[in-house]
DNA sequence: TTAAACCTGTGAGTAGCTCATAGGTCAAGG
DNA sequence: CCTTGACCTATGAGCTACTCACAGGTTTAA
């Protein structure tokens, strides 16, 4: 199958497909004629099994150092469960980042509909922002 | 004052006072003996709006079109009432998103503490992956 | 044979920093 | 006056995980 074929039977796009064999991750065959690259059914199963990695949060170098055992038939279980831990224990950090980023979204939206509109002055620039400084817990109930 | 000072004052890094001058939103006077930029008070002014308003997910071009209205003494809190309504949908379409990763990673690492190793073979690479395919809703009580 | 549609690989671009590096500055010591 | 070493600087490149632009090759129909 070429790059094309294997991008909709999967539905990505083409450049993904692309990327993850210029990542090195996929190894298609090249076609010496006109440099077209095929994928082998190995290949696709290849790529599944990418796309099921990154759906769970590995990253691209997760994956890569996954492959460097399994291509050499040692079993990558060890490996998978440490990252996932890891990568859950980030994911929690960025969860929780996140929470609080929404949080002051969300005051911040709801305090400027009460707030009027103002020029910028010498020493504000707009109120609105200034009214939320990073450090300002702002609590608001 | 220098970069250094202005990041420690901040409790920045001066590579990222160094970026937002990169990026124009920042003019600080270049000493044109040495080529060191100095920051006046409303450059720190300047800067630490730019802080707030990335605390509060505005992009850089965010505030680079906030700054385009300032600078022309123009206000700018329609705008800003603006994009703080567009990044906060976007915002909570990561957090769904954020959610459901998370949710897949708990259950992953779950099931996996179940699961025994196995070492690759023609069908599999990693039994444990494959069994979270990205497709695959994987409800499980 | 030629034309249009489609497909290809490669290089570059994206956000928001962060790092590496070559070189400049400055105070203390000789 | 000179030098050593610590510290500071600006600039270019690198990071993740793609996505886009583009010049040119391939394929199908007329």
């Amino acid at each position: 199958m070429r790059v094309n074929e294997v991008a909709k039977l999967l539905s990505i796009t083409s450049d993904t497909v692309r990327f993850y064999t210029r990542a090195g991750l996929l190894k298609p065959h090249t076609n010496p004629d006109n440099g077209y690259k095929h994928f082998s059914p190995s290949d696709i199963n290849r790529l599944k099994f990418i796309l099921a990695a990154r759906s769970l949060g590995f990253s691209i170098d997760d994956v890569r150092e996954i492959f460097a055992r399994t291509d050499h038939q040692h079993s990558a279980c060890g490996l998978v469960r440490d990252i996932i831990n890891q990568r859950l224990e980030e994911t929690e950090a960025r969860f929780r980042d996140m929470v609080a980023l929404r949080n002051r979204m969300i005051a911040a939206a709801k305090t400027w509909n009460e707030m009027e509109d103002l020029c910028p002055t010498n020493e504000s620039i707009c109120h609105l922002i200034e009214t939320f400084t990073e450090d300002g817990a702002h609590e608001q109930h």
